[in-house]
DNA sequence: GTCTATACGAAGATAGAC
DNA sequence: GTCTATCTTCGTATAGAC
């Protein structure tokens, strides 16, 4: 007797795992339904629009939880921003055995088939990031322009590593990059 | 008139053009086949073992030409390395429209489903261009500890860079690191 | 070496019973 | 809300003609 949306909750979080492992064109409804345990009468149930309104709405769930964290981390700087993503990664990298990555960039690199659209939705929520991250940099004392440049740097550093990191099955690179960060934006 | 591996050749760059795209686990026949023009008749012909045995020689043959690019740059040093892979991914990434990634790094990130040893035949490859990447690090002076951890940052950064550049669809995240990235050889 | 036809399986989508 | 067909599409693979 599940509550209100209990089922589809959990159908969220597969979907989000599927995502990150194999991107927006990797989460099947067969895999989803197999990981949430969910019955296969549930999803134009709860996803009416099918599969195409699953991977939107988990694109949006991931995004959002994302955006939350960092935004928090950003008001206490860009030091606090590099520990917390680096903390955030290695558990995700952990706790999928190196198998997981981001969602969001995997969707907009790499949009389902017949989807731009959903490719452009991703896009807009990594901008959303950019900006958060840019303006701790900002607050810090970094001129704008180079606040965006700087900003960059360290999502594009970072998100390299957890791609390193997939590949070595290890958590050498997101560390070492960790370590070299503070060097390569600072002036 | 094909020559002798004429149409196999056709097939092997239509391949790894798709694995830029979509990784490894979306080389299909059909779009290969779509890609290249080749006739349908030629795929066991030339591919007896199947899709498996015409992704693991896409993988290679992807393999080998950027290992020898990045070799030679090495062998000029650290800031060789970047200005010839600034150069190389700017022209993939305009001759795409934004489109093509990293084929190695693509396929070792995610294997296709029930394939795990061509991830890690992709993750050996990697790890060799790691090593050619430390090697003109060392040359130029960093002790060898820090040259790895350096090669390491490298390659992740440029990795991320490319999948930012193809997010928004713009040069901008590429140039951006590369303005930073020769600061690690001064670390 | 190349082409057509066909078998087979996976996955999305819809309809109808409960 | 959930379950069970069933239809369709797509992709892999094989067989056999040319």
């Amino acid at each position: 007797m599940p509550a209100h949306g209990e089922t589809r909750r959990r159908m969220l979080d597969a979907a989000v795992a599927v995502m990150r492992e194999k991107g927006a064109s990797g989460v099947t409804i067969d895999e989803v339904l197999a990981r949430s345990g969910a019955p296969r009468g549930s999803v134009y149930h709860h996803f009416p629009g099918g599969r195409q309104a699953l991977i939107r709405e988990t694109l949006d769930y991931a995004g959002e939880s994302y955006s939350g964290m960092l935004e928090r981390a950003a008001a206490r700087g860009p030091d606090a921003v590099v520990t917390r993503l680096v903390e955030f990664w290695t558990r995700v990298l952990l706790d999928s055995d190196y198998r997981a990555g981001c969602p969001v960039v995997a969707t907009a690199v790499r949009p389902p088939d017949g989807n731009e659209v959903i490719g452009r939705r991703a896009a807009e929520i990594f901008a959303g990031w950019q900006l958060a991250v840019a303006g701790a940099f900002t607050r810090a004392g970094v001129p704008g322009r180079q606040s965006a440049t700087a900003a960059t740097t360290l999502l594009a550093a970072l998100d390299g590593a957890v791609s390193l990191c997939r590949t070595t099955r290890s958590l050498a690179p997101l560390n070492d990059v960790a370590a070299v960060l503070p060097r390569l934006v600072t002036l």
